[in-house]
DNA sequence: ACCAGGCGTGAAAGCGCTCTTCGATAAGCC
DNA sequence: GGCTTATCGAAGAGCGCTTTCACGCCTGGT
């Protein structure tokens, strides 16, 4: 950018025939044809002759041509690479939520789900957390081109992000269904029929004073989890914390309810890193799980292998489902027409021995 | 790429002027000025008298213009993106060593710590998790220019993708002290240290009998732990038993270790993950901890904080650790000939309630 | 008043690639 | 055998941007 060096520096010698970067011009030449004969042979033209198409190939491994994506890029309008956009809500305590994103392990299964799914389509992706502060460099950056196409993780609801997104008419998957509704293809698990098969185990272990731990209340799957869970008990009057989705938090709201409430014989938490810190926090003060206080978590992440007991709990098949919004992506970028589409997963009751 | 819409179709439509990507000459147009004029607004060229930098700005604005990414990089080469690789030694049980990575806390810990060194200048990571098989793609995905430089992750000791990103000549960055020397900048703590902190804290605490659970050998970072406990109790015959970094493994590595030194009052594992699985097959074997048998991790990561007591560990400042490589990284982008340089942390004791 | 010297601006040349167009050559038909 | 019809390669026009180069204008010294 600044201070430029000479010409006949460093970059031009570089870049001149024999460099390390030769260009399609240097490899047709090689091949003793046209640059636009390489480019067939390149992107899989089925009409090149077999012995032109040979001889070019030679000459692109002779002289080591590995093609220019940005100069490519500008003509297909394709950059083989698709953001995974993670936006957090605000916290009081946000001064590190980069730290809170990646050290979740729910983030980290969404990771890998996609990753997965991309890797064989040779599309790399692009991570960006963002809280609200600074969307607007999250929408620019999406408005640059850099990426074909969005996975949109964790809005809390008041979350805007999904809509701007939208409205960029960039591609786009979002990872639960949107709280306002907005034309988007969306993935999700069954939330609520999660919190009823919580619900119906718990009384079928015979406890009959439940209560919950909730997520953040703001955020979709917080609160529908809640309310699945009151649903499935006719919505008697059970008494429930809200939590942050966090370890700390959980073990925090389990003194909390076991104070006000010590006689709880059996307990729903909204995922399994609370439920961690609230069978922790129970075993503290001296019940005995699954004896005294049945526990029931969300997610099957590696955090309730993690308990002990090994915890019980509702399976979310997380990689999958970032798999699935992955190939709903690329669905989306091929064909940008098509409208948006939602796949709902079942979760599953995995019994361990918190119950 | 294929079955091309004729011309006059949508992708036409939304170009022609007043579409959603308006390009620089429709801002030149709009404010009155030339294409090169634009170009040194958006770049701050001081050379631009302020009122038509006024009048430009407005025209940005009025058109909602966003320069195009892949135009830029062709005639800067640059990208304005880094890979964060990260390379995995294959291993048996390696089906999805995508899980694994995304779910070890040291990762996270890793993209935390660049992603925020990174974001104020604006440069997006773009994470590549490989195993040996699949090294010659991210080599192309590197060479074909996506990305200005490397923070490579994490090898272990055959790994050849280091020297590979090197001869490649693209800026790099590597988080550990390569074996074989080459010639390539790299962040790393000092591991020897570390353990021996570990070790003189035990004698401190007046246990004698002491044993390590140690990481994979053929990582770097195993080794040099491993070494570095050793040398601390002058090359006593120490038991050690070599682990995974895992959880799981950690367990499995303390029933054995318990099964042939019973009597072992003192245990260095090589990082917390697996020390929390000691810690609970130890307690599942009746030791009492740290009466029994005092035990120190290594790393200070989220997990030492879910032990039950507390884990007694050797702080490593992954975060920082990478900051400093993505700060060492944009360093040699900014400067290409810069001859590489190493960067060794201090660990230090953090002692809690397993000692 | 005149010219040298700056400074600010515009014109234009690419960056490396894709893809259409067009021409050449070979093959098929009556 | 002359014509039309496939087939395939070469030429060239951009994609949107940065940057050089040159020019016009204003200022100031003589």
């Amino acid at each position: 950018m600044r201070a430029r060096p000479p010409a006949g520096s460093r970059t031009e010698l570089m870049n001149k025939r024999g460099g390390p970067h030769p260009t399609m011009d240097q490899v047709a030449e090689a091949a003793g044809v046209s640059r636009a004969t390489v480019s067939r042979v390149i992107n899989g033209a089925p009409s090149v002759d077999a012995k032109i198409r040979e001889v070019v190939q030679r000459a692109i491994a002779a002289t080591g041509y590995v093609p220019n994506v940005a100069a490519r890029s500008l003509v297909t309008r394709r950059s083989n690479s698709v953001a995974l956009v993670i936006s957090e809500p605000d916290r009081p305590d946000n001064h590190s939520f980069l730290n809170r994103i990646f050290t979740d392990p729910y983030f980290g299964r969404i990771t890998a789900g996609a990753t997965g799914a991309l890797r064989p389509h040779d599309i790399h992706l692009v991570v960006i957390p963002t809280d609200s502060s600074d969307h607007h460099q999250v929408v620019r950056y999406l408005r640059q081109g850099h990426v074909d196409g969005v996975l949109l993780i964790s809005s809390h609801e008041q979350d805007t992000l999904p809509r701007q997104v939208v409205e960029l008419g960039i591609p786009a998957v979002v990872s639960a269904r949107p709280t306002s509704p907005i034309p988007v293809s969306f993935v999700d698990v069954d939330q609520r029929l999660g919190a009823r098969l919580a619900a119906e185990h718990l009384l079928e272990r015979g406890r009959r004073r439940l209560a919950t731990i909730s997520g953040p209340l703001d955020i979709p799957s917080g609160l529908e989890r809640l309310d699945g869970f009151r649903a499935a008990l006719a919505f008697a009057d059970v008494p429930s914390i809200e939590g942050d989705f966090t370890r700390a938090g959980g073990e925090a709201a389990a003194r909390r309810l076991l104070a006000e409430h010590p006689d709880v014989d059996g307990l729903f938490v909204a995922n399994d890193l609370m439920a961690e810190g609230a069978l922790r926090a129970m075993q503290d003060l001296g019940r005995r799980i699954p004896e005294d206080v049945a526990v029931v978590g969300f997610d099957d992440s590696s955090a309730a292998l993690d308990c002990r007991p090994l915890l019980t709990t509702i399976r979310q098949p997380v990689e999958e489902m970032a798999a699935e919004m992955a190939e709903v992506l690329l669905a989306h970028i091929a064909a940008p027409g098509r409208l948006p589409r939602s796949v709902t997963f079942q979760p599953a009751l995995v019994i361990r021995d918190s119950t």
